[in-house]
DNA sequence: ATGCCTAATGCAATTAGA
């Protein structure tokens, strides 16, 4: 079973290049983020022809979050984040697919930092710590996936020293990461490709792909069940360098 | 410190992204 994670930056000025991708290596399902549209001009028709059925939480202009599945209907069992009833972003959604609960978030970027975008992001970090908590201890396998807006190390940054004091970057999100993944929670593609460059962002700026200057930012973690039937995990990068295409690329994980 | 690019909104220029 495939699982992958795209932030798709639009899904409606994305849907070539989605449908694409979904045609081109089938995954079984996929949490989308960046929806950029409200639930009203979800693409549902053109996603259903594809083979895929979804579940989605828009929102105008910015945000959104869905879930995809080949061949069948997700069975959803939240939408939003618990924890702060005034939180009116759409950044977490979830359903279980094929035996496996599968939860969707798009982390929120929290620059400039220092500031009041910052602050709630570091708060969103806790309750989705409280939250996962709550999934670590699931006997059936959980995956949480999608734009977490953190790059784990220096290992996962082009140039570290430019981005210490980044909301990507900083040392309290960096910790805050930590104290999640250390819950028991497997981080998918590092596990699998240790001391590797792996990048899953690449800036519309100054042709970043072209030059490597990547980020890792988009992540897969696996409680102990989901960990002991991970496969391979992998980035489709080779998306980037499409026409149109998001500024991250597809990222995905086979369970046995 | 800012623009470099891109999407959405809505039809110009702003907001947001990372």
């Amino acid at each position: 079973m495939r699982i992958a994670t795209y932030n798709v930056n639009g899904i409606n000025g994305r849907l070539t290049v989605l449908l694409r991708w979904l045609a081109e290596t089938q995954p079984d399902a996929v949490c989308l983020q960046e929806l950029k549209a409200p639930d009203e001009k979800f693409p549902e028709a053109a996603i259903r022809e594809a083979g895929y059925g979804a579940i989605w939480h828009g929102q105008k202009s910015w945000n959104g979050v869905a879930i995809l599945a080949r061949g069948s209907d997700p069975v959803e069992t939240r939408r939003g984040l618990p924890g702060d009833p005034d939180d009116n972003h759409s950044r977490y959604i979830e359903a279980a697919v094929n035996g496996v609960l599968i939860g969707g978030l798009y982390l929120p970027n929290g620059n400039p930092r220092p500031g009041p975008k910052f602050d709630y992001k570091l708060r969103w970090m806790e309750r989705l710590s409280v939250h996962a908590g709550g999934l670590i201890g699931t006997d059936a396998p959980v995956v949480l996936a999608g734009d977490y807006n953190v790059m784990p190390t220096e290992l996962d940054v082009y140039k570290p020293e430019r981005w210490i004091d980044d909301a990507l970057f900083a040392p309290e999100v960096r910790a805050a990461f930590f104290r999640l993944v250390e819950q028991g929670w497997l981080d998918a593609l590092r596990h699998l490709h240790p001391g590797e460059t792996i990048y899953t962002f690449w800036d519309y700026f100054r042709n970043a792909y072209a030059r490597g200057a990547g980020l890792r930012i988009d992540h897969l973690l696996l409680n102990p069940p989901a960990a002991a039937r991970l496969k391979a995990a992998q980035v489709d990068s080779f998306v980037r360098g499409w026409e149109k295409t998001s500024d991250h690329a597809p990222v995905w994980i086979e369970l046995d």
